[in-house]
RNA sequence: GGCGGCGUAGCUCAGCUGGUUAGAGCACCGGAAUCAUAAUCCGGGUGUCCGGGGUUCGAGUCCCUGCGCCGCUACCA
């Protein structure tokens, strides 16, 4: 039997659950349920992420151990799948006695295959990242709370890895998708691949999973997590199931952590001397209309407000039809309402009620027991085949999107043969061809729910009951005739968009843009006038000046890209704006120490210039 | 700046290795029908396939170039 192994990012446990991790999981849930629904032996994971500083700061700040406090955290996560109605097998906690075992085990294995090191490291450290990052990473301006530490640690040699992962990528088309996704991992191997730090000395973060090798260190968080992936099926602990299992068949996973999966993890697999998992899948982000979703903004959408005002099927239906594997897509009210009054209510929704109507009025309740075998019911029955053929096959090559809008097509093709065979007029004329219409139709309609029941599980099995075809498959020919209809609702009531417009008009709630700053942190950059004493080009740097200027009384170097735009001839005497609390850093070998205010629009450059009469150097501007 | 991608109907997008009058869904307009959730069905597009060159019997599809947007990255700051 085939199987498949499919696994979510492990979120972590901090976090609060939004629609980034709700779609991400419901993906995985959709493509576990089709490939159940073939036949396959699918394993599917997810789970949660609990080690790291962050968790500690945040469990010592409630004054708890950080054990209790994701014991606390981690239902709000699992009360959400269990919302969200996410059929998982395992779900899997970093904290938990077999992860432990596991990643120590690995560990051990590693550093016996002689692929770890010590030694000594000083470097920026990034507490809220909780990594060391390079000076460039600091200088970016992404990164707070960047402290000097200076420390001895161990090393993984992810650099002797580098050529093997290249050559696999490019003999493993499908390892990481979409492709362009694959180019960029590519061109990030084409520098020097560095070794990685993992580990972390007790003294600073103790909440870990402690070397075998060192107890004075603790893991460092990605190589604990990622290995969770070989947990959950029973490495070192269940050969058969692990065996049968792994390698996974897709990693799924956000753009935000293509590097941790495509590149740490592999390399840490090589090393293991473990199979590489077949594929990994990133996906793009939801966008909230045309801007990134941010808690600043007030406009992250939450999943749990959407599923009680309209149901989970509806939510599910729409991220899966919405977003194109592996882009962006954007969230709006309006394209919601939409997909579901034209797709859900007018097209599939409002087709059970005419067939269920008109067996009720015309065949007293029960499902007549015929085909119909005019040329249109064949037509329906092939199209019908036909359609569970190429959706399997756009299931399987990630086009979720497509593979909806083909049952789509086929359920419209449903209303269209209704209106072409009326067996609303056929009723009074030749009763038995009515019935063998309606029982083509109800069929076709069956095989629509169960070809969607992976997207929608609960209204499509309404559907099936209905037809009392619960336990049907996906194959024509599995409704039965001469049973009584069961009663249903209106499986997807319309929305009515004018009172949408009253009670539910959320995402946008600020317009604030999204680069808002307080007061406060305006008050922070502390701008000063300087003088410019003299100018000099950067030794091979074709856009770096270097820049010697006074700051009231205070002589500074600056680093410039401005080498096209002026001259140092023309610089030198000149009353220029810097930023004189700026952290200093090394531009291009040499250091600098602040940087200087110009206006620029496409090629063209100007420097904010003071009159030098009026004002000295060294004063503070507001 | 480098590498890569994208730019097709009002909107969201399909168009594989170049080949008949360039497609789908939604929206919009007109009509039919009345079994159904004011749902369904039929009909309706003069779209510079971003602009400009080129290769070819033939280009949305290949090459060059310009513009715009996006991703990664850099001597961005």
């Amino acid at each position: 039997m085939n199987t498949f192994y499919l696994t979510t990012p492990i979120y972590y446990v901090n976090d609060k659950p939004h629609i980034g991790h709700a779609y991400t999981t419901i993906l995985a849930d959709v493509l576990t349920r089709f490939h159940r629904n073939e036949g396959e032996d699918v394993f599917f994971l997810t789970g949660l992420d609990e080690h790291g500083q962050k968790v500690q700061q945040a469990a010592e700040k409630r004054n708890v151990a950080p054990k209790d406090h994701c014991d606390e955290m981690a239902p709000r996560f699992i009360e959400l799948w269990d919302k969200l109605h996410i059929k998982n097998d395992d779900f899997i906690r970093t904290t938990e006695k077999r992860h432990v075992t596991v990643v120590q085990k690995i560990l051990q294995e590693v550093f016996d295959n002689g692929d770890i090191y010590e030694d000594e490291y000083e470097g920026l450290y990034s507490v809220s990242e909780e990594r060391f990052i390079t000076e460039k990473e600091a200088e970016s301006g992404e990164f707070r709370d960047i402290k000097k530490i200076k420390e001895k640690n161990y090393f993984f040699k992810m650099s002797q890895y580098q050529q093997p992962l290249i050559d696999h990528i490019n003999n493993n088309p499908g390892f990481i998708q979409p492709e362009h996704r694959k180019n960029e991992v590519l061109g990030f191997l084409k520098k020097p691949l560095g070794d990685l730090c993992i580990s972390r000395p007790k003294s600073r973060l103790n909440w870990g999973i402690e070397l075998p090798f060192d107890s004075d260190y603790v893991t460092y968080v990605w190589f604990d997590a990622l290995i969770n992936y070989i947990t959950a099926v029973g490495f070192d602990s269940d050969e058969s199931k692990f065996n049968n299992y792994w390698p996974a068949n897709y990693h799924l996973i956000g753009k935000d952590i293509l590097t941790t999966h495509s590149v740490y993890w592999p390399t840490m697999l090589m090393s293991a001397k473990l199979p590489l998992p077949q594929g990994i899948f990133a996906h793009g982000w939801w966008l909230s209309g045309e801007s990134k979703m941010s808690k600043s903004l007030g406009n992250v959408v939450d999943p749990l407000g959407l599923i009680e005002e309209y149901g989970v099927d509806p939510v599910r239906y729409y991220l899966m039809r919405e977003m194109v594997l592996g882009q962006d897509a954007s969230f709006t009210m309006e394209s919601f309402v939409k997909r579901y009054n034209s797709d859900l209510a007018n097209d599939f929704g409002n087709l059970l009620s005419r067939v269920s109507n008109l067996m009720k009025k015309f065949f007293d309740g029960k499902i007549p027991t015929e085909e119909d075998d005019s040329d249109e019911g064949i037509a329906i029955k092939e199209k019908g085949i036909k359609t569970i053929e190429i959706m399997w096959a756009q299931i399987e090559s990630m086009r979720v999107n497509e593979a909806i809008e083909t049952t789509l097509q086929f359920v419209r093709s449903v209303n269209k043969y209704m209106e072409t065979m009326a067996p609303w007029k056929l009723a009074k004329s030749d009763p038995e061809s009515a019935g063998k219409v309606l029982f083509t139709a109800a069929e076709a309609l069956r095989l629509s729910a169960v070809l969607l029941a992976p997207v929608m599980p609960n209204r499509t099995k309404v559907v099936l009951d209905t037809f009392n075809a619960e336990e049907t498959g996906l194959e024509w020919g599995g409704l039965k005739g001469g049973v009584a209809l069961k009663p249903h609702d209106v499986l997807f009531p319309r929305i009515d968009i004018k009172k949408l417009s009253q009670s539910v008009e959320p995402v946008q709630k600020k317009a604030e843009p999204d680069n808002v700053i307080t007061f406060d942190e305006f008050q922070n950059v502390e701008l000063k006038t300087a003088m410019v004493l003299e100018a000099e080009k950067v030794d091979g740097a074709d856009k770096l000046l270097t820049l010697q200027v006074d700051i009231g009384g205070e002589k500074r170097q600056i680093i410039s890209g401005i080498a096209l735009h002026y001259t140092p001839e023309e610089l030198v005497g000149k009353m220029i704006v810097v930023v004189a609390n700026l952290k200093p850093a090394t531009i291009f070998g040499v250091e600098s120490h602040g940087m200087l205010l110009a206006a620029s629009k496409g090629k063209n450059l100007t420097l904010i210039t003071i009159d030098s009469d009026k004002v000295a150097s060294g004063m503070r501007i507001h």
